[in-house]
DNA sequence: AACTATACCTGTGTAAACGCAGGTTTTTTT
DNA sequence: AAAAAAACCTGCGTTTACACAGGTATAGTT
């Protein structure tokens, strides 16, 4: 591991990065924000931060609940295993974000496993630690409760959707979710997906996601090139399901 | 309205109950439980007591958000309008639960509604009483974020259920959903529901909440009188969704 | 007690979504 | 560059859930 990490080191050239929370540029990050209000820093000194590769689990369902991680950098998809061992997406995530906060107080085990989509960049925080720091600072704690209530809206906002629409309602929901979060790059969006996690994240199968891209494709509402998906126009495809007043999620 | 009180309270001769939050005892209320830790009580003391009869609805959809209520007694169904104005019942609620902490931070204007389904008693909390006593109290603050961490949890529970669930399933697992919050009296659910409100909290349609209501009956797992259901065997109906490791919410 | 409104029930046709089976293309590995 | 694996695509039969229509029971009202 260390030697793995210093072989790594070498070949790269990179030089080590400073990873503490004081020179973070991440702007979006609950804790970089609260750092001037944060008194104790007993928390922030304890973090590790962590790479990740694309495609590592680094959060497995069932494990205990230790702490928490904070995405640096890059993206991630958040699952859990549902039904049949069906895979059932819960959210994708990208920096500035929380991840394994279901369960932080309450839960002991994880209920929700992580995988990395791209090369990413972690910061964990104990759960001691963090509780101690949220019970310290008021501020801090009322910015994760805010969290907090901003993903339970979220979460309803998408019982809504799975319960009322239908399945091409749902796909374009989901790219619509991908192009708001992750935005294009060259005219696709900018987070390549597999047809199955379009369809784990919008509660259907592989090739009804398929069939729907078929026609949003004849359509002319998408161009698709492999994993590469376009949106020719994103208000053609809001005009569709805006009736239905989404939650805009960033 | 003070005339009607009057009269309502000359006819039943009842005494003027006192609702203050040091002589409550609802053990389940979030802010009987932190008094102790509560240092400024002037949130408390802003407090409103409401009295809601059966059928009333104290929390309009599109309405601004000017605080919160805290149930002190009753039964209450919490909905959105979604496509179509289709009525989607989001939870229920009883004693010792919050309504409307949906957008309590970020948004303007109630995501939800909410009607008593019993007479109720609620008390009623400025937003920004609540916030000054959030940010004076951490450990306010906490538990309330682990309050919504826990309505995260059940929210997406739903997510999977409602999206991997058959019909069936989804009505059994209301059932027992309504049992274990409501319990049941004389054998039959302690809380009356039409069919059409199983068929919005399930995300169906009424007639198949009939359709499955009728085979259940006809396979001995359930009793319905009208409105008034019962479960015969808990374990039996446990069972056939079992599998699908159900989020247990209270 | 008659009336009205609401809730409850059931049959039947229809549409949406699914499962499977077999194929092609693309990507990754060797 | 060849082989293997993964991802993508399409057709077709089946299942599930739905909408509609018309009926019965129940609860509340005058």
């Amino acid at each position: 591991m260390t030697l793995n990490s210093n072989i790594a080191a070498k070949k790269s050239r990179k030089k080590v990065i400073d990873f503490s929370c004081v020179s973070c540029s991440n702007a979006k990050c609950l804790i970089k924000n609260n750092l001037n209000t944060i008194t104790s820093s007993i928390f922030v000194e304890n973090k590790k931060t962590l790479k990740c590769k694309k495609g590592q689990q680094f959060i497995i369902e069932g494990a205990p609940v230790n702490g928490l991680f904070f995405i640096l950098k890059g993206a991630v998809k958040v699952f859990r295993t549902g039904i049949n061992g069906r895979e059932q997406i819960v959210r994708f995530a990208k920096d500035g974000e929380i991840i394994g906060h279901r369960g932080f107080g309450t839960e002991e085990y994880y209920s929700i496993g992580a995988i990395a989509l791209q090369d990413a960049v972690l910061c964990y925080f104990s759960k001691d630690d963090l509780q101690k720091g949220l019970l310290e600072n008021p501020k801090f704690g009322y910015d994760m409760m805010l969290f907090y209530a901003n993903e339970l809206n979220r979460s309803e906002s998408k019982v809504k959707s799975i319960s009322q629409m239908t399945v091409r309602e749902r796909v374009i929901d989901t790219l619509l979710y991908i192009h708001r979060k992750f935005g294009e790059l060259n005219d696709f969006l900018n987070l390549p997906l597999s047809r199955k996690e379009y369809a784990d994240y919008a509660g259907t199968r592989e090739e009804q996601v398929i069939r729907v891209f078929s026609t949003l494709k004849k359509e002319g509402l998408i161009t698709a090139k492999g994993k590469k998906i376009g949106i020719v126009n994103v208000n053609f495809l809001k005009k569709e399901i805006d009736e239905h007043n989404y939650f805009l999620d960033l």
